[in-house]
Parts: structure tokens; sequence; C-alpha cells
DNA sequence: CTGAAAGCGCTTACAG
DNA sequence: CTGAAAGCGCTTACAG
């Protein structure tokens, strides 16, 4: 027996024919208990493994998903959006629960990622996270639902779109965020994101915000103050000034995502504005770094522990040619210093919660 | 042709038989430059991958790597050390530049990791990543060595120990540390993090501290004034409690790492201590938190990015039976307003450096 | 430069 | 309940 040992071996020790010690490693009950309790002490005390790559080829089958992270392309290479690091963690969880190894890789929109994975039996389907123009890659999505690749996407749910895909709602969660920025008595507020329908993640939020201040009685969110931004402090950063530069009264700012909302207050407190007091903000997505700005801020939370079990559970019944759909999931609001809306924690508010 | 399309059918539409296709698609110099061109033009055309799991199971090699993080028992579960992060993106895209895939899997310290992979050719070879009880781990590390798995680990480099290690240079960033603590004027500082040999990487650090303490003619770093605390906010949170609770002058804390001087800063502050007016504090890793944090951390950075070049390189090499050493990467300091040593930056400093 | 043959280690009908 | 046989799709000596 040189090196790893196979079934065979485990065959010829056990006394037993090779295909039995795959039946009795496998479950199959078409082994005597006997047998079977031979073979696995047997099996337990070689160490022995099955081979991923002889079992993965005769059943045609990889017992792996992979997960594709887009990197923003305005990001340095370093920084991945921290957003998606809870969200991985579930993932990797959920993925052994299902006994599925984890491929994880990261690409440029632009790779030719849809064709690389599924057609060399690497996976057997895939996780899109990250984002990204969406237009430059709806194209894709359609490429794979053609080529029965399956597969499950992180981001806005919307209609007659190519796939399964697990989403937050974007809408009620701008709109939590908008009522409470109404409920404070702010009305003229200003947009830090891309809120258009290359990014319909940012748009639904937009319209969630501009829809609870209509409500509200106000006039909903003014194009005026909307600036263009992609998810990462520098962006948010250079958005801000932009604002500022546009000479335009406002009061509030409800910034996209959490890494946007971060950048805008630096580039404020540089400037001298105190939040709240001459400027509130609000961000989206919880992410660690909220609760260690100063001030805390005001945020719209998404259950990432859960996205990333539905987006397995999800890809794994996809695999299995079973029935599934997109799934919206809630979002909530959680009130920090930077809305005004909370006094400063009186006990340890950093490392919980 | 059903499905995927495979060797033999291309072979059958290039006239030529299937080891010639598969002799072309790997680039084999006795394959005539015009039989190759044509095999090539079909292949693409079909959109032709190399079958993963036949190959390997042919060439006895899986083409991919294992990333096993292990997660600090004390973290909750959403909760991997960020500063692991860009590691886990360059680590990525260095595996991407050798043509390799990277599994990712999140293990407790205690679970069979170094059974499960390897043994099942699922990976070549394993990279070890994560904060831990060094000594419950290092009897896994000799049974990986003495079995002949390829592997690597970010950690302290030690003499004498199992198998190739790629960590930071610690003792050299705590001496940074210590001296730029002493160059300040401190004198008693205080340590947070767990300084025995169970924490090598911290002990290291502990010890560079005190080293360039003395160096600068003072007494070195106290014992009384050590708190044991491992890498996560809370612990941080829990150590500085603990520490003003001995009732011990101290004007300076040296954090082992980030987390757990964003915590220790956390409960200064709300007890009222000013930062570094009352007490200075010095994180290490630079994680981004650290540049958000307010006041920003002064703190001790390790090139993630290199790290995970290394990591990769050294386990390819290794996986080759190539002869490889363990490296300990330079540290530096950067200066930030917990320290005092700088003053707030004049322009945006959060996304870029 | 190319082809016929063997075999990597499994799983799964097919017999018994 | 168990075994003999075939085959998943490649790669690689071995001939020519």
């Amino acid at each position: 027996m040189r090196g790893r040992p196979t079934s065979l071996d485990i065959a010829y020790l056990a006394g037993v024919s090779q295909p039995t010690v795959s039946r009795a490693l496998r479950g199959s009950p078409m082994v005597s208990e006997e047998t079977r309790k031979r073979i696995l002490a047997i099996a337990e005390q070689l160490n022995y493994k099955v081979d991923k790559n002889a079992s993965g080829l005769r059943r045609q089958y990889a017992g792996t998903l992979a997960l594709l992270l887009f990197e923003d392309p305005t990001a340095d290479e370093s920084h991945i959006n921290p957003f998606f690091l809870p969200m991985l963690g579930s993932i990797t969880r959920t993925c052994a629960r299902h006994d599925r190894d984890l491929l994880v890789s990261f690409q440029q929109l632009s790779d030719d990622w849809h064709a690389e994975y599924g057609d060399s039996h690497k996976a057997d389907g895939l996780i899109l996270l990250g984002y990204g123009d969406y237009l430059a890659y709806e194209g894709k999505l359609a490429k794979l639902v053609e080529r029965g690749t399956p597969f499950v996407r992180w981001g806005a749910v919307m209609p007659e779109q190519p796939g399964v895909s697990i989403g937050c709602d974007n809408f009620g969660g701008g709109r939590l965020a908008g009522a409470h920025l109404a409920a404070l008595g702010y009305r003229r507020i200003a947009f830090l994101g891309d809120a258009s329908e290359h990014y319909p993640e940012f748009l639904d939020r937009f319209a969630g915000c501009d829809a609870a201040l209509r409500e509200a009685g106000g006039e909903g969110l003014d194009r005026a103050l909307q600036v263009d931004a992609e998810s990462a402090e520098h962006c948010g950063y250079a958005a801000a000034v932009a604002l500022l530069e546009r000479g335009l009264p406002f009061e509030a700012v409800f910034a996209a995502s959490d890494l946007i909302a971060i950048g805008a207050m630096q580039a404020f407190r540089e400037r001298g504005l105190r939040i709240p007091g001459d400027v509130a903000v609000v961000g989206f997505d919880d992410i660690p770094a909220a609760r260690i700005a100063s001030p805390t801020l005001t945020t719209v939370v998404q259950d990432t522990i859960r996205a990333g079990e539905l987006l397995v559970d999800a890809l794994v019944r996809l695999i299995a040619r079973e029935p599934v759909e997109s799934v919206r999931m809630p979002a909530s609001l959680v009130v920090r210093e930077s809305t005004g809306g909370a006094p400063a924690p009186p006990v340890h508010g950093t490392g919980g919660q």
C-alpha cells in the first residue's frame, strides 16, 4: 500500500470487493451492518478519504460551489467591501453544512468568469457577489441562464431578471431612512450614490427614501442634491465635496452605503461641519466601521448572515433542479449618533449587538 | 454531442486522435503548429474546458489550494478579524496567477482539518491563517509534517517549528511601538494582549516593546500593567476595564492588535479619559478601522498584500517539492492621533495611503 | 509528429 | 446482500 490508501486497499483488508467498500462508505442500504462496520473501522484506521477527483468524474459532479466576488474597479486592490465579510463567513459555514466545498475567486466584472466555472466541472454552481454596474452584467447573467449553469446572485431583486437573486428590500430600507429623517424634521436631504439603472440597489434606496419623504408631506428627494458615488470611502468623500461645491442648502445626507457615508463624514468634518448639528447622516449596510466612526453612524441593517444561508440554500436547490424563487429580505434601521437620535451609549456598544 | 463537449468531440471534429487534442491543449511541443491551431480554434468555438476531475484524477493533482481560516472562539460568528481581508484578496489573486483555485473554509482550531484536506485530493496544499492558541495547534502542525502534507501558515516565525511559516517581525514591530512611546516621553506603559507562549505573536510584540523601553533607558514593560486579551474588540474593552480596576498608574497602552486597541479606546472614552491627553494608545495591524476610529490610531503596519503573495508562492514551491524557508517580514509604524504625534491630516486620508 | 493502449479511483447498473 | 464489469474524461508512456 503505497502512499494514499484507495478503496481497493480497504477491500483487500476487509476481504470484500471494492464496490462493496464504495457502497459501505456512501451509506448504501445494500450492505450488511456487519460488513459496513468492518469497512468503516478499516477506513478510519487507514485515514482513508474518498478521492474527490475520481468520485467527481464518475458522478459528473464537483461537490463544490464557486463564490465569485466582483471587485469595484474603483477600489484599490486591497479593499474588498467589508460588507461582504460576514456574508462570506456565513456562506462558508452553510456550504460546510451542505457538505460542499467553496471555491473563492475575485473577478473583474469584465472577465470571462461566466465561462471559466461550471464549464470545467470545477464547481456545480456559482454565487455572485459584489456591487458593480448592473447593465454591464445583465448580459452575462442571461448567458449563464442560457447555458443552464446554476447560479444565484446577491443584489437587487427585479422582475424579468435572468436567474435567481437574493437581495435586501432596498426600497424598504430607503424608506426607513427617509421616514427617520422626516420624523426628525429634516426636509432638504441630499443623496450620495449612483441612483440610476446602472446601480439598481442604489436606485431603490433612493426611491424608498423619496417615497418616505413624500408620505411625510414633503417634496421628496431633489435630484439637484444627488451626487453619483460608488461604494467606497474615497468616492463618498469626493461626492460630499462635489455636493458642497454646488452651494445648495441641505440639512441631511442619505448615503447609499456606509462606506460612502464614512467618506462623506470625513469631508464634512474637515470643512468644520458638525454632525449631526450642521448635517445629519444616514448610511446603509451597518458595516463594523459604522459603530467605530465618530459620530457613530445611523444606518440601515441587512441581515448578512441570513443572506449567506439563503444564497447557498438556493444554489443547492438549483443544482438539484428544484424550483427556486428570488427572495427580498427585510431591512431595519439602527439609530446612532449621526442623526442625533440616540445618546452616546452608556455601556459598551462596539463588540456586541 | 450531448451536453458538455469532451476532448473526443474535438478530436472527431478536427480529424485527429483524442490524445493529440490533449497534447495540443496543454501546449505540448510534440504537435505541429497547424494541427494545434485547428484544435484550439475548435475548442474555443465549442467552449471546451478540460474536465478538472478527469485531469486531476489522471495527474494525481488537484490544482487547488485550501485556505483554512481559524476563527477566534471568542469572536461572535459573524466577525472574522478584518486584518485577514486584504490578505485573502491577495491570496486569491496570487492563486489565479499560479493558475490554482482556492478553496476557503473556516475552521475551529479543534476540528479535524488536518485530515480533511490533502487526504482527499481536494487540495494539493494548505494555507493556515488565524490567531489562536498556538500550543493547541502545534501538535497538528507536526502531524501535517509527518504525513507530508504541504502547508504554510501565517504566524510567528520561530526556530524548531514544524513546517513553514510566514509572519511579520513582531519583535521589531513591538520595538517600533515602544521606541515611539519612549521618544514621546512615556514611561509607564500597559500592554493589552495575551503575552504568553500560547500567543507567540503577542509575546514577541511585548518583548519588542519591552526591549525598546529599556534601550531608551527605562524599566521596560511592567507585568503588573499587562492584561490578557485575545484579538477582538470586546476583549480589548474588557482588558482596559480590568486594567483601570487595578488602580495602577499608566500613561500609555500598547495593544497587541488594533481590535484590542479600539475596544480599549472605547472603554477609556466612556470613563472620560482623553486620548492621547490622559492615555496614549498604539495598536498593531493597521486595519481599516484604525483610520476611522476617533482619535485615529497609531499602529504597526504589516504588509498583508505581500504576505498573501509569499504564502501562496511558498506553498506552490512546497508542492513542487522545492526547498522553502520561513520568512519574517519587516513591520513599520504609522503615527496617527492616538499618540498625539501627528496633526489631523490636512487632506483626505481615509481612502488612500 | 501522431495514434493505440492503459489506467488514475471511483460509482453504478447488471447479475446472481 | 455481494461481485464482475464498464466507464466517467483525461494524460502519458510506448510504438511507430
